[in-house]
DNA sequence: TTGTAAGCGTTATCAT
DNA sequence: ATGATAACGCTTACAA
């Protein structure tokens, strides 16, 4: 260590370093010892410093593509918790398409071999893949599943995005605004898994608990994977046609699809049908009407999940799962009549 | 070395872990300690060996807050193109607001501690801190700054943002489509710095490009900070009854206020004014009707800056600096009549 | 209150 | 072709 220019040895040094915790060091010698620091402009080697002490003070945050500017939102929820606690994070993006799950299994290791302090996945739609985790389960590293859905006992942390309640949240509005025969919008029936499960369990939790019937010529679960604006397109003249007045759509942009459509037809929106889309993208609040829809608040799941991991982190044992919340943000397209 | 439990020396194994250059292990010795890594489940210690080579394959991503999605974008980029070479990102965001400049010191000298091997710094529009670099200058670490205007040379690699020839793309469309009184509305003019005066030069040499006059009352430089979707509320009909036949917006939110207003107002788009904005963010597809907008390549800007880094770290003199590209997005506000 | 010395898991140099 | 040994920059008993 070169500060011992200053005269006196790597201890003393070290201990300043460290803020001194038992007051061993005179005042003079940590003014000498400061003093030289700033002369020879020293910079702490903080890779030594996490070699000896076996911590990184690093998390890696695991993402199948950072696009969507859903995983960013999650991934900024977390760095700002961790960042509190002086951690910093190491990105490891995983391509998507068929090679995603050994990529996914070749980045946790990666991760792994830089001696992160944990791990925080976070997981798409995509079908999931243990194979992938089982590098983190032989290294016993501690480790948060954000969106992860698994029949297994797993021993990590997990965090989940409310999407059940965001689709009941979606019904009670609804029943509360007036309406009774309210269609839902979802993804394709044997491609039904994860969080569209739940949304759509969300839904049909919300019509039993407010005694709507469930009425199966108004739920679309559309035959193939289909670009979702042109769905909602497509469906808008079948969901008015079925007798609905209100339609709770799988995502925004099913949403924005209905009303450009119910738009070109000249159909009232919401007097004739009220139109609730889910993530509340920023574009809802600039399409004609506003778009109410449901916040997965996905920052303050990427909180959650940081937390849990700092929990983890001080050796206690987990409450997980979490539940994140989401809010109903109302806007024109459902407003009561 | 654990993996000496195969009986030979840490020399063999290093030479095998690091693909055996010069082909100086038998083949049997080879097996020998790929079994025994295999049994022992051995896994490479990347900290070990960045302390000895002095080379961490990291990148610190420096950004003033990853939440406007702008920053997201050019990180995306970036991190493509740094993953291909092995480089993998430490994430340090800096916090918004009175603290940004401290913060941001600490946050590179954070970084520096812990040897990334170059730095890409996103900065957005707020005034810029020289004092921040030091550090940088200091350890003469090799990085790249983003859309960080600056008097002063500095011995660090650009990247602009194409917003000059953003600004000439959106007249030279609207003058093609025969425009010509094309309006500007704008940033605050005491405030008129770093990429809005960029984007204003471009309105500027645009005008001059196609031999149209520059007139004052059809330009728009706010007194006061304003929300942008309302200014554009705002000022609408003022641009209408300035006679404006075309309206460039320094960004898609001031377009969207416009777009709104006029359909309040029951005004044609693009027949009596046609809408250009700026950044090309989502919800212009989805606004009635769709808003033509300069989309700013962000991505393809962060791939350079990556790529930029990357020939820095290999010693090259660096090609700097470099400009990105922008591409015009034509919707529906405003194609030919 | 300060100094000595060992050790973290690698790579690199030099003998063998 | 293989092995012993030093070194990277730090922390931490333990000794002085």
């Amino acid at each position: 260590m070169v500060a011992e220019r200053a005269g006196v040895s790597l201890t003393a040094v070290s201990f300043v370093l460290n803020g001194d915790p038992q007051g061993k060091i005179s005042d003079e010698t940590k003014r000498r010892i400061l003093d030289a620091m700033a002369e020879l402009n020293y910079k702490p080697n903080l890779l030594a410093r996490s070699m000896r002490t076996r911590k990184t003070q690093t998390i890696g945050i695991i993402t199948t593509g950072i696009a969507s500017g859903w995983f960013t939102k999650i991934v900024l929820g977390a760095e700002e918790v961790l960042q509190e606690m002086k951690y910093q994070i190491l990105l490891g993006s995983v391509s998507q398409g068929s090679t995603r799950v050994k990529s996914m299994k070749t980045n946790i290791e990666l991760l792994l071999s830089r001696q992160v302090d944990g791990l925080i996945i976070i997981t798409g739609s995509e079908p999931q893949a243990e194979e992938a985790l089982e590098p983190l389960v032989d290294a016993g590293a501690p480790a948060v599943l954000v969106n992860y859905y698994s029949e297994r006992e797993l021993p990590f942390g997990r965090v989940y995005i409310g999407y059940k309640e965001a689709g009941f949240k979606a019904i009670e509005h609804l029943y509360k605004q007036g309406r009774r025969r309210i269609a839902y919008l979802g993804a394709p029936k044997e491609k039904i898994s994860g969080f569209t499960r739940e949304i759509y369990e969300g839904y049909l939790e919300g019509l039993k608990h407010f005694s709507l019937p469930f009425l199966e010529e108004l739920v679309w679960l559309p035959k193939t994977e289909i670009d979702h604006y042109q769905m909602g397109r497509k469906l808008a003249q079948e969901v008015l046609e079925a007798g609905a007045d209100a339609v709770y759509c799988l995502n925004d942009y099913i949403a924005f699809g209905i009303l450009a459509e119910l738009n070109r037809l000249n159909i009232q929106v919401p007097r004739q049908l009220a139109v609730v889309g889910n993530d509340n993208i920023e574009a809802g609040k600039f399409v004609e009407p506003s778009l109410t829809s449901v916040d997965m608040m996905l920052e303050s799941c990427g909180a959650k999940a940081g937390e849990l991991l700092l929990t983890m982190l001080s050796g206690e044992k987990p409450a997980s799962p979490l539940y994140g919340s989401v809010e109903l943000i109302v806007r024109d397209s459902s407003r009561a009549l």
